[in-house]
DNA sequence: GTCTATATTATGATAGAC
DNA sequence: GTCTATCATAATATAGAC
């Protein structure tokens, strides 16, 4: 029992409350700051709507980010770290039965994420128009290896004849822009379809229909039932 | 002969050197604040930086056009309407032999303005986070007609079994992105293929594989190929 | 770490000479 | 219509008290 406190007591409750308020107002900024950059982009957004957004004041943001500019970096590496932690739980995953099948998981992932964090793919979108060092980096170190990974499979795939024909980077494009395109827009869609985005319902349509459009039904060995077909149809391991 | 210059004369001369020298500067700021506009948005873009790039003084930008927000809504409206002119022609030139290649051609029309102009892809995504009168009135009087008459041609190719299946405004939003996506990130997309998005070999290539993704074969009355059979195939007028 | 106050710069807009 | 000079505001960033 500690009824009696010391003054040693109380200091290291008061440090371990002040670095908790602070590590807590350092998150609120970064929450904050995500969702005002994927919003509007790097220029347009200013720390002290930032701030006010976070419930702070505005020296706070450059006091924990050192600049604005800094607080650019952090939310941009702080955001690709989480999704490649996402993602990698599906790409390091279990053994999947083939390629295309391991392919087919992977686009419902990104599918899922997108639907999941629209302002992801704002931000990163954001990110393509501020070039510098930062973005080399990201480009270099996360998006070419997002890219050479998959080009992999879907030449696998596309060897099976399982996956739509073409340069598997250009495909790579089109597949971002079909998945992203309406959670980008969220506001305008959802006027002009007159329909929540959010909704389960919707979001396993989308997941069907971006992953109906670049996948393909084996060349029919026999012309059984495509669906069941599929799992049966395949025995190579690329 | 005019050898001889009357005070009217040159007064005539200098009023219209005047009138043209300020059309043109009005044209160049346009011009400039359409690729402003369009590269960075609304908010990220200054009427400095727009009157440095025409070439012209600050001042005049607001002389032109009242206000910065009067410069963007002459951008929009302008850009919008030689969008609707170029599209036109495809609308309503010929009539097509059905539903189907006319919905084609629409489309095939719409990937090559994007590959040719894609600073409006630009404008018209950041057009989206600036709600108001003037969204609305675009989106109202263009967008919605647009996805209209897409709709009926979409609805009609299906029922024929030669279009991918699923909500038709929905698919419109997974072609739009489909189409831009590549061309939004142009330098990025560059970088990462390693070749010239501009080039006549990549844009065909482009139009193929956005066409063949929502494109389908008919349901093969005869199993005949399926290229040649694509005319003779069909005979209805939805 | 957090707040108030302030320095500095950039921007939208205007005034007035030519 | 065009230019120079200038105002008013908003933004990034910092200084200094608590």
């Amino acid at each position: 029992m500690h009824s009696l406190t010391s003054s040693q007591d109380t200091e290291v409750v008061n440090v371990r409350r002040r670095q908790q308020r602070s590590a807590d107002t350092r998150e609120r900024i970064l929450a904050a700051a995500f969702e005002e950059f994927a919003e509007r982009g790097f220029e347009a957004t200013s720390t002290r709507s930032i701030a006010a957004s976070a419930g702070v004041q505005h020296p706070l943001v450059t006091h924990h980010f050192e600049s604005k500019e800094g607080l650019w970096k952090v939310v941009l590496t702080t955001v690709q770290a989480n999704f490649v932690e996402y993602y990698g739980r599906y790409v390091h995953g279990e053994k999947h039965e083939d390629d295309v099948e391991e392919l087919r998981r992977l686009q419902e992932a990104y599918i899922r994420f997108t639907a999941a964090f629209p302002n992801y793919s704002r931000l990163i979108f954001h990110m393509g128009s501020r070039p510098g060092p930062l973005l080399d980096w990201l480009l270099e170190s996360q998006a070419k290896t997002y890219f050479r990974s998959l080009t992999q499979l879907i030449k696998s795939a596309q060897a099976q004849g399982r996956y739509v024909e073409g340069d598997p980077t250009h495909l790579q494009y089109l597949f971002i822009g079909c998945v992203t395109r309406i959670f980008m827009q969220w506001a305008e869609a959802e006027r002009v379809m007159g329909k929540s985005l959010a909704s389960e319902t919707f979001v396993e349509q989308h997941v069907k229909l971006c992953l109906d459009l670049f996948f393909r039904d084996p060349p029919a060995a026999a012309s059984a039932p495509a669906k069941k077909a599929r799992k049966a149809a395949v025995s190579r391991s690329a």
